[in-house]
DNA sequence: ACCTGAACACCGTTCAAGT
DNA sequence: ACCTGAACACCGTTCAAGT
């Protein structure tokens, strides 16, 4: 006969807040922060939290929903550009925070691509960039389109970034597109071999500025 | 004693080609264009094929390295510009078709973001695309970091359109976001509210454009 | 009214054991 | 050598039935 398992006693395990939406967030974030957003299942967030899966659907709508509660509580720690910085800067240095604060998070950017989030630190945001974007004299209409457009290629920067370097076993991973291109001939791709060095050349942050820069000039020359 | 079930004489499925890595991609994109991507699981795959999951294996990697065969697939009716027209408009005909295929499949394109293709048909179009943005005098590198960027801001749009019109009670819901901005009281949000009326504005032709008309001009005005 | 056990309808991938 | 049954270790969401 196997042994009954006996469930820790309440005592063992560290203080839990009593089930509430908030309680349920930090929890959340707790494990995204520890063991990535792919082990915030609701199953095991339902375990975390000594009850069914269930329940949670008392607080949450759906993932998507707890997805976008959880960009938003990473966003509360948004660095803001310091008072006096030039518009410019200013633009760069808030969507390399909100950057950083996804590439740290990948999976959690892949889903916010789909999501359209209207938490209130997201709001703040892109309210920040869009004064930073009317005080550099670009028109209303381009500041409105464009600020979607920067976050959007933030957004997807850090998500493209993603299952690269989480997965466990990245580091022996062949990258199958650089092979390809390496060994792209001349004859069939006459233009990625003209290029072919620059493909792959320069580091990430360097690549970072010049989608930033080209992106920003061409919002701010659109008429 | 319940009737067992007899299963259907294959003389009354459809012909089905033998277990191949061809046969079982071309069975995939059926059933993606059919049913969508969501519907191609290796279950399913599986089932269609008359064997188990495991001996998809033999033929393919992973669900990613499935999506990359699929992406290949469909490039492979990419409409290309034709041969007297200007760089710039090329270079917008042939994103278009990018975006316009991919629209059709947003859960392809969420995929995709994180795939780093390498299929013949999508190096054809990188190539392709290149060699427009070296024809119009665009610096080497700033054409190959370039291209990165255009064809990453048009996997991202396209799967960025994705769930909303997918979901089929999209029509029903609420646009939680379009809500909050709507709603965003001018003392918190300033900005937000000086631009209000911009943020949803014009259409998605519209948008496509200015979004890839900014980035281009930004990547040829680098030096 | 608020909460939840149990079920529904699934997943991708591995590996020992066939043939 | 090639292929696969069965298992491993899970999913999100719904809803009838509690309290």
């Amino acid at each position: 006969m196997s042994p009954r398992r006996v469930p820790v006693s309440r005592r063992d395990r560290p203080a839990k807040a009593a089930l509430s939406r908030k309680g349920l967030i930090s929890v959340a974030l707790q494990i995204m922060v520890d063991e990535g957003l792919e082990r915030v299942t609701m199953r095991r967030l339902a375990s975390e939290l000594d009850t069914g899966p269930a329940s949670l659907y008392v607080y949450i709508q759906s993932t998507a929903e707890l997805h976008g509660a959880l960009l938003d509580e990473l966003l509360f720690g948004l660095e803001l550009p310091r008072e006096e910085t030039a518009w410019r800067e200013a633009v760069m240095e808030l969507l390399s925070g909100y950057t950083r604060i996804l590439h740290r998070q990948p999976s959690l950017a892949r889903s916010v691509l789909t999501l359209r989030p209207s938490g209130p630190n997201y709001l703040r945001f892109v309210d920040l960039l869009l004064g930073y974007l009317l005080a550099g004299g670009v028109p209303v209409r381009s500041a409105a389109w464009g600020v979607d457009l920067l976050v959007q290629l933030a957004t997807a920067t850090a998500a493209e970034h993603g299952t690269r370097d989480e997965s466990p076993d990245a580091a022996g991973e062949v990258d199958l597109q650089e092979m390809a291109v390496r060994e792209a001939i001349p004859a069939e791709y006459p233009n990625i071999d003209r290029v072919r060095d620059e493909l792959f050349s320069g580091t990430g942050e360097e690549r970072h500025r010049f989608a930033f820069d080209a992106l920003l000039d061409g919002i701010a020359a659109r008429p």
